[in-house]
RNA sequence: GGGUGAUUAGCUCAGUGGUAGAGCGCUUCGUUUACACCGAAGAUGUCGGGAGUUCAAAUCUCUCAUCACCCA
C-alpha cells in the first residue's frame, strides 16, 4: 500500500467499477421487503457546469441516498437535466455565430432546433460527468432530460388538462420583457442593479385654468412661504415612458394636493389630458409627492392603474424602441405635437435623452437631480428589462394555490429549516398569475392552435385540433412554455406519468427534495401546486433547504467579482472525498458557509489519516474475521472500542435522522481521528505485540472490525477512499457501497466499566505526558513511577493496561511504597495519585509554578460551586439533579485540591 | 422602507437554560516500524453593547449598534 490515498488515480476506478456493478440502480441493494426512498435531483441546466452550489447540493443528496442505500431501502435517486431556454438558445446561437453558420432567424425554425439538439447530443452532457466526478450515485441509467418525449408527452396533456379547467388563459399584461431577446422572462431571470441615474422634474400644467398654492420653503419662524402654481411637477427616473402616462397620482392625506384630485392635466408633447388620482402609492415624502402614473410600463403603476380604472397605453416595440406612428391606444385622445412623433423609432435611451432636451427647450423641465436606484436586467442579457404590456399566457395560480398551502401547514410536507415555511406560505398567499409563455423556440411549444378568427383550440397534438375545430386550417401558437412549467412536473414527469408505471406507484410520493432558498417560490411551491393538481399528492414529505456557499471573505461567489471557485478544480487537487467532507461538515441548518481552501486542505488530510489507520492494520495482518462478534471481546481495551464504535453510530444516526450533516460529519471525524488514530490504533500496538496469543488475535480482529466500522459510516461522506480501502484491505464480496448499514445499539455493545477504566487510563496518560513536557522531561526517558496506594479495581485496571500504561507515557513498572520518593511530582488522576520520581530533574521552582497554577485553577472552580451551593434559591429550585452534580462536583474539586496542598508542602520540604 | 438571519478563540464555525467547544492557525518539543497531509504538550474568549426575566443566560425577552440576504 502507499503512504497516501492517491484520489485522482483511484476516482475514476471506483466510479467504473460501480457503474461496471450498477451500484446506483434503482433498488440496488435493497432488502426484500423493504421501503422505498427517493430524492429527484433539482435538474441542472443542460448548458450548465458544476458550480459549488451544485456540489453542496448533491453532496447532501448523496449522503442521505448513500446512507439509506447502505441500510437497505429501495433507493431511487433520479438524475435529469432542464432543458433551460434562453440559456441555451443564447449558448446555440453564439455558437453559430462563432463558427460562421447562419444565424438563428436565417436557419429559421425546424433547422435552428435541429442545431440546438445536435448541440446537446454534443456538449449538453458535461454536468452529468462533472456530477459523477463527485460521486454521486445517481440511477444514471434513468437519467431524463425535460423535452425527452414522453416528458413532453406530459408537459403537453398537463397544459391541456389545466387549460380545459380553465386555469390556463391567455391575456394582456404586463411581464417581465427582455428587449434583448424578444421575450418574457421569469422574475428569478430578473436581477436588480443599482445604476446612477437622474431623477427628472417635469412640469405638467393644469387644465381648466386651475391653480393652487403650493409651499415652497419654511422659514425660520415656522411660517411658511407659498406659491402660486397652474402645473404639478413629477419626478421621474423614465422620462421616456411620459408619453405613455395616463394619469398623475398624490397620496390621498397629501394636503398639499388635496384640492386637485380629481381635475386633470397636459401631459406635455403628447397632449393628452390625464387625470390627477388619489392613491397610497404614492409618497409625499419621495421627490414632489406627485408621481406620473405609466401603467403600460411598471408594475407598481400598473397596479395604480387597476385601483383608478386608467387604460394602459404601450408606447414601446419589442425592441423597447419608441412606438408611436400607428399605435392607435397612443394616438387615441392624444394631441403630440411634431416633435413627439420624431421620436418614433428611437432606442429608449436616445428617446429620454431627447425629451430632456425637449422639456428644457419648451420650458416644462424642473429641474434634474442624482439619483442612484435599483434597475432591473436581464440576467442573461444584461440588458434593463422593460415592463411591457403584450399577450401571453397564464396559469391562474390563485385558483391551485390552496392545497399546495395545507400540505405544508398541516405538515404533510415539512420544510426544513423551519422558518422557509414562512417564506412559502408569503409567497402562494400573495401569489400573482403565473406567465407561462416565452417568446423563444427552444422550449415546449404551447399547445394551442388558432383558426381564422383567433379561436383558440387546445389539443395535445395538431390532428387534434383541427378535429376539434371541425377540419379549419390552423396555425399553432408560436410562443414555448417556461421552462419551470416542465420542471414543475419533474417529479411525476420522470417516473413515467401520465402512464401508471411501476415506478411511478412505487417512488411516487417521493421523499426528499434537497435544494437551496433561491428556487422555494419558483420550483418547489410550484412542484407543490402542480403535482397536486395533477395527480393529488404532494411530490415529497420533506424539503431540506440548503444555504449557500459563500466565498471566504462571505460574498457571494460571481463571475464578475472573481471569486468563484471551481469544485472541479478542488476536486483535482484535494480529491472528492475532502470536497464533500468539507461541505457535510459545514452544512449547518440554516447558516451560509464559507469556504475556504484551507478547510479542504485539513480533510484531504483527514483521508490520508484514515488510509493510514487502515494500511496500519494491514500491515499488521488484521485481517477481516467474519465471524468476529464485538459483543464478545476480552479485553477491556476492545470492549472500550467496540462501545465508543457504537456511541458514534448512534449519534451519526441521529444526527443524519434530523438532517444535521454537519453533527454527523463532526462526531466521525472526531471517532476516526480522535479516537481510533489517537487511541485505539496506539493501544493496539502492544496488545498485537503481546505474548498473550488469544489478545493478540482478538486485537487484530477488532482492529479489523473497528477500521471497518470508520468505512462504512464514513461511506456517505467519503465514497471514493473508503471503497479503495474496503476492497484493498481484506478479500470481500461486495462493494461498500453495498455494505449493510452496522445496527448494534450502545446498549449491546458498551461496557459501562470497561469504558470508565480505559477513560482513565486516558487520563493518566494525558496526565503524565503533560507533566513531562512541562518539566522538560527528554523525550525517551523512561521514569520511575511510584504509588502509595490505589482502590483494589483500580489496580487491577492498572495491571491490565500496564503496557498500554509504559509505552504511551513512557513509565517504568509502577511500584507501590507508603513514603514517596524523593524529588518526586505528583500526578493526580480521579482520585488516584501517583508520583513520577525524577530525581535530578526536578525543577522545584517549575514543579512549585506549576502546582501553584493548577491549585489556583481549582480554588476558582471551588469558589463558583461553593458560590451556587451556599445560596438557598438555588438548592431549592434547582432540579435536584443539578443539585446533586454540583454537589459530587465540588467534592471532588476538594478531593483534587487536598492533594495538591499535600504535594506543594511536600515540594516545600525537599526546597529546605 | 418591509422581512429574515447573523454577531462566540487570530480565522472559519458548532453550541435551544446548568457556567464555552471543534477544525485550521499559533507556541514548544519530537523523526518510538500507520501517517510530517504526522505525534505530544500548550496559550488564547467581558459569547457585539446595554437592560430585563430566572436560583442560573452564549442560549429567553426588550433595546441599540454593525453586517448579510430576500422583497419593495
Amino acid at each position: 500500500m502507499e503512504k497516501t490515498f492517491n484520489a485522482s488515480e483511484t476516482e475514476a476506478r471506483i466510479n467504473s467499477k460501480w457503474e461496471e456493478a450498477g451500484a446506483f440502480e434503482a433498488g440496488a441493494n435493497a432488502k426484500p421487503g423493504s421501503d422505498t426512498y427517493c430524492i429527484m435531483i433539482p435538474p441542472p441546466n443542460v448548458t450548465g457546469s458544476l458550480h459549488m452550489g451544485h456540489a453542496f447540493n448533491n453532496t447532501i443528496q448523496d449522503i442521505l441516498i448513500r446512507w439509506h442505500r447502505m441500510r437497505g431501502f429501495d433507493v431511487l435517486w433520479q438524475p435529469g437535466q432542464d432543458h433551460a431556454g434562453i440559456a441555451t438558445q443564447m449558448v446555440v446561437e453564439r455558437m453559430l455565430a462563432e463558427t460562421g453558420q447562419p444565424s438563428r432567424s436565417e436557419l429559421g425554425r425546424e433547422e435552428f432546433l435541429s442545431k440546438v439538439w445536435e448541440w446537446k447530443e454534443q456538449s449538453g452532457g458535461a454536468i452529468i460527468n462533472q456530477l459523477k466526478r463527485l460521486g454521486a450515485s445517481c440511477d444514471w441509467s434513468r437519467n431524463r432530460f425535460t423535452m425527452d418525449d414522453g416528458f413532453h408527452d406530459a408537459v403537453l396533456k398537463v397544459f391541456v388538462d389545466l387549460y380545459n379547467k380553465g386555469l390556463i388563459y391567455r391575456g394582456k399584461r404586463l411581464v417581465n420583457w427582455d428587449p434583448h431577446f424578444r421575450s418574457a422572462i421569469s422574475d428569478l431571470e430578473v436581477e436588480q442593479i443599482e445604476v446612477d441615474g437622474s431623477l427628472w422634474h417635469f412640469r405638467y400644467g393644469l387644465e381648466g385654468g386651475a391653480s393652487y398654492e403650493h409651499p415652497i420653503a419654511v422659514n425660520d419662524d415656522d411660517s411658511v412661504e407659498w406659491e402660486t402654481r397652474d402645473y404639478l411637477v413629477v419626478a421621474t427616473t423614465r422620462p421616456e415612458t411620459m408619453l405613455g402616462d395616463t394619469a398623475v397620482a398624490v397620496h390621498p392625506d397629501d394636503a398639499r394636493y388635496e384640492s386637485l384630485v380629481g381635475k386633470s392635466v397636459r401631459l406635455p408633447l403628447a397632449g393628452r389630458s390625464i387625470p390627477i388620482v388619489a392613491d397610497e402609492y404614492a409618497d409625499p415624502e419621495k421627490g414632489t409627492g406627485a408621481v406620473k402614473i405609466t401603467p403600460a410600463h411598471d408594475f407598481n403603476d400598473w397596479s395604480v392603474g387597476r385601483r383608478a380604472g386608467l387604460p394602459a397605453i404601450n408606447v414601446m416595440d419589442s425592441k423597447a424602441s419608441m412606438f408611436l406612428e400607428g399605435n392607435e391606444e397612443f394616438l387615441a385622445g392624444c394631441d403630440p405635437d411634431a416633435e413627439a412623433m420624431r421620436l418614433h423609432g428611437m432606442d429608449r435611451y436616445e428617446a429620454r435623452e431627447r425629451i430632456v432636451e425637449l422639456a428644457e427647450s419648451q420650458g416644462w423641465l424642473a429641474g434634474i437631480q442624482d439619483d442612484r436606484h435599483m434597475v432591473p436586467h436581464g440576467d442573461r442579457s444584461k440588458v434593463a428589462i422593460e415592463p411591457y404590456l403584450t399577450d401571453q399566457w397564464f396559469v391562474d395560480a390563485a385558483k391551485i394555490v390552496k392545497p399546495a398551502i395545507e400540505a405544508v401547514s398541516t405538515g404533510r410536507t415539512r420544510i426544513l429549516p423551519e422558518q422557509y415555511s414562512g417564506t412559502y406560505f408569503r409567497w402562494l398567499e400573495n401569489i400573482e398569475p403565473w406567465c407561462i409563455s416565452r417568446q423563444l423556440w427552444w422550449g415546449h411549444q404551447i399547445p394551442v392552435w388558432y383558426d381564422e378568427d383567433g379561436n383558440q383550440y387546445c389539443a395535445p397534438s395538431e390532428d387534434e385540433a383541427i378535429a376539434l375545430s371541425g377540419g379549419k386550417r390552423l396555425v399553432r401558437d408560436p410562443d414555448v412554455l417556461d421552462t419551470w412549467f416542465s420542471s414543475g412536473l419533474w417529479p411525476i414527469g420522470t417516473l413515467g406519468w401520465p402512464n401508471d408505471t411501476a415506478e411511478l406507484r412505487k417512488y411516487f410520493p417521493t421523499d426528499v427534495l434537497v435544494t437551496g432558498f433561491d428556487i422555494i417560490f419558483f420550483w418547489v411551491a410550484r412542484m407543490m401546486m402542480m403535482q397536486l393538481s395533477v395527480v393529488g399528492d404532494i411530490p415529497f414529505h420533506t424539503v431540506y433547504v440548503h444555504a449557500l456557499v459563500l466565498d471566504s471573505k462571505g460574498k457571494k461567489m460571481s463571475k464578475s467579482l472573481g471569486n468563484v471557485i471551481d469544485p472541479l478544480e478542488l476536486i483535482e487537487r484535494y480529491g472528492a472525498d475532502s470536497v464533500r467532507f468539507t461541505l457535510a461538515s459545514m452544512a449547518a441548518m440554516g447558516r451560509d458557509l464559507r469556504l475556504s481552501e484551507q478547510r479542504v486542505a485539513g480533510y484531504r488530510n483527514f483521508a490520508t489519516k484514515i488510509w493510514n489507520a487502515a494500511r496500519f492494520a494491514w500491515m499488521n495482518g488484521c485481517a477481516r474475521d467474519a465471524d468476529f462478534d464485538p459483543a464478545s471481546v476480552r479485553h477491556e481495551v476492545n470492549k472500550w472500542a467496540a462501545g465508543e464504535a457504537a456511541r458514534t453510530l448512534e449519534s451519526a444516526n441521529a444526527a443524519l435522522e434530523s438532517y444535521r450533516f454537519n453533527d454527523a460529519a463532526n462526531c466521525l471525524y472526531a471517532f476516526v481521528w480522535g479516537t481510533v488514530c489517537d487511541w485505539y490504533v496506539e493501544f493496539a500496538k502492544p496488545l498485537i505485540a503481546s505474548e498473550d496469543r488469544p489478545i493478540a488475535e482478538e486485537t487484530k480482529a477488532c482492529m479489523s472490525w473497528m477500521i471497518d466500522q470508520c468505512l462504512i459510516m464514513l461511506h456517505p461522506f467519503m465514497p471514493f477512499v473508503t471503497e479503495e480501502l474496503w476492497q484493498q484491505i481484506s478479500p470481500r464480496g461486495n462493494i461498500l457501497a453495498h455494505q449493510d448499514w452496522p445496527e448494534y445499539s450502545a446498549s449491546e455493545l458498551e461496557d459501562r466499566t470497561a469504558s470508565k477504566e480505559i477513560g482513565w487510563v486516558i487520563a493518566l496518560i494525558q496526565e503524565i505526558r503533560s507533566v513531562r513536557a512541562q518539566m522538560r522531561v527528554p523525550a525517551g526517558a523512561v521514569i520511575p513511577i511510584h504509588c502509595a496506594s490505589l482502590a483494589s479495581e483500580r489496580k487491577d485496571a492498572y495491571q491490565r493496561s500496564d503496557p498500554l500504561i509504559r509505552r504511551l507515557a513512557r513509565v517504568g513498572n509502577l511500584e507501590y511504597s507508603a513514603t514517596d520518593p524523593k524529588d518526586s511530582i505528583t500526578v493526580a488522576v480521579q482520585g488516584s495519585v501517583f508520583n513520577l520520581a525524577l530525581s535530578g530533574i526536578v525543577d522545584i521552582a517549575a514543579e512549585r509554578s506549576r502546582l501553584q497554577k493548577s491549585r489556583d485553577r481549582i480554588q476558582n472552580e471551588i469558589n463558583a460551586l461553593n458560590g451556587r451551593l451556599a445560596n438557598p434559591k438555588f438548592v431549592s429550585s434547582a432540579p435536584e439533579e443539578v443539585v446533586e452534580t454540583t454537589r459530587e462536583k465540588l467534592a471532588e474539586k476538594n478531593g483534587e485540591a487536598g492533594i495538591i496542598d499535600k504535594a506543594i508542602e511536600r515540594l516545600a520540604g525537599v526546597a529546605r
